[in-house]
DNA sequence: CCCGTCTCCAACCGGACCGTTGGAAACGGG
DNA sequence: CCCGTTTCCAACGGTCCGGTTGGAGACGGG
């Protein structure tokens, strides 16, 4: 049994971020995040405090990942397409992000680290309205709506999976069928903001 | 004290539509129903059975009253731009709705009544393709997918009410804020799908 | 007026879970 | 070798919840 706090640490976050995931706050327990983790159930309470204390630690360790993430591979908005094109692979790649953040909107608490997050996507909404002003994007959208529906092009697969199996009857998980749907996402975006 | 057990049925079901589409189904209390219902607890395992099927029955039930609302206003897709507008109207007047799909998607269990539920998806898709032939709607999407980003476009903004506040820092009720994103989910709907 | 149905009330049981505690090992720095 | 920290283990108190039960009124059809 190695003598390190700080890898005790992470192994109980990782637990908890599949549990949280999987089941929600009101979901999972902390004796089941402990024991997936193999760590003592008190170890929990001793480094995160309560159950809420540990969901908020966990959600916004997650989304500054996100932000880490996109901002490396953010060269300008030349191509609007791939962008969105590249939020639908981060949540590929990451599943746990969007049932967490759908875990939160539902549960209408507070808003975990508000004001980080409204900064981030404030800079995104700027970035947009000045790529339309220079004519890089079409106009014809206000700034924020665009950010948002962009979004929601590329999340609303991970949104609601029952959903795109009952439309498209295929195995989200099989690569030909995941680069089908980018291919659409990447298309709409370009629909909703390439200039004419 | 009337003498009508569909009434007393009516008033279960409206209260446990509010707390479930409210806390979901892990942070619903068969009590906390009752109470709201004004009625005893034990009346709702006598009509509804346990809490699982109580929720299957309320979510089929508003999926019902879904398919009922927009099958009235459905001639053709003359506009698709309105198809969109009108799905995004039947979720601001009906918020539980979008609220208890989600509390589905996220608990990952069966789909509940999914055999009707994809019929009635199948069908939309096969509207859109033939559509799609005559020429009434653009091609260039899989008709699947554009359905699928078309009921994105319209239910995103009651899917992550978080993140649509962050973004536009507006009051979701306020009337000329809901009519502003109604505005821009119609242009948005005609930008994927309008022929060109 | 009577009987079957509907409803209420109150209490109960078994189990789960949160958060805590007491104690005892294992470990590393000095 | 010793002391403080980290960890484990086991158990507990209190609360809440799902689901059931027993008994007793209220109502309407016959």
């Amino acid at each position: 049994m190695a003598w390190d706090t700080q890898e005790t640490r992470r192994r109980l976050k990782e637990a908890a971020v599949a549990e949280f995931a999987e089941r929600g706050p009101a979901g999972t327990t902390m004796a089941r995040i402990a024991e997936r983790a193999g760590i003592n159930k008190e170890r929990l309470y001793n480094y995160f405090g309560d159950k809420q204390s540990l969901f908020e630690t966990v959600l916004t360790d997650e989304l500054d990942k996100l932000a880490a993430g996109v901002a490396l591979g953010n060269p300008g908005y030349q191509d609007i397409g791939e962008f969105a094109g590249r939020t639908f692979d981060y949540h590929a790649d990451h599943p746990e992000l969007a049932r967490l953040l759908q875990w939160e909107g539902l549960s209408g608490g507070p808003v975990a680290d508000e004001v980080n997050r409204t900064v981030h996507y404030q800079d995104k909404v700027r970035a947009v309205a000045a790529a339309q002003r220079e004519g890089v994007l079409d106009d014809g959208l206000d700034p924020a709506h665009l950010v948002f529906l962009l979004i929601a092009l590329a999340a609303w697969w991970f949104s609601v999976p029952q959903l795109a199996a009952m439309l498209t009857g295929a195995d989200p998980d099989a690569p030909e069928e995941r680069a089908r749907r980018r291919a659409g996402v990447v298309e709409a975006a370009r629909r909703l903001a390439a200039p004419r």
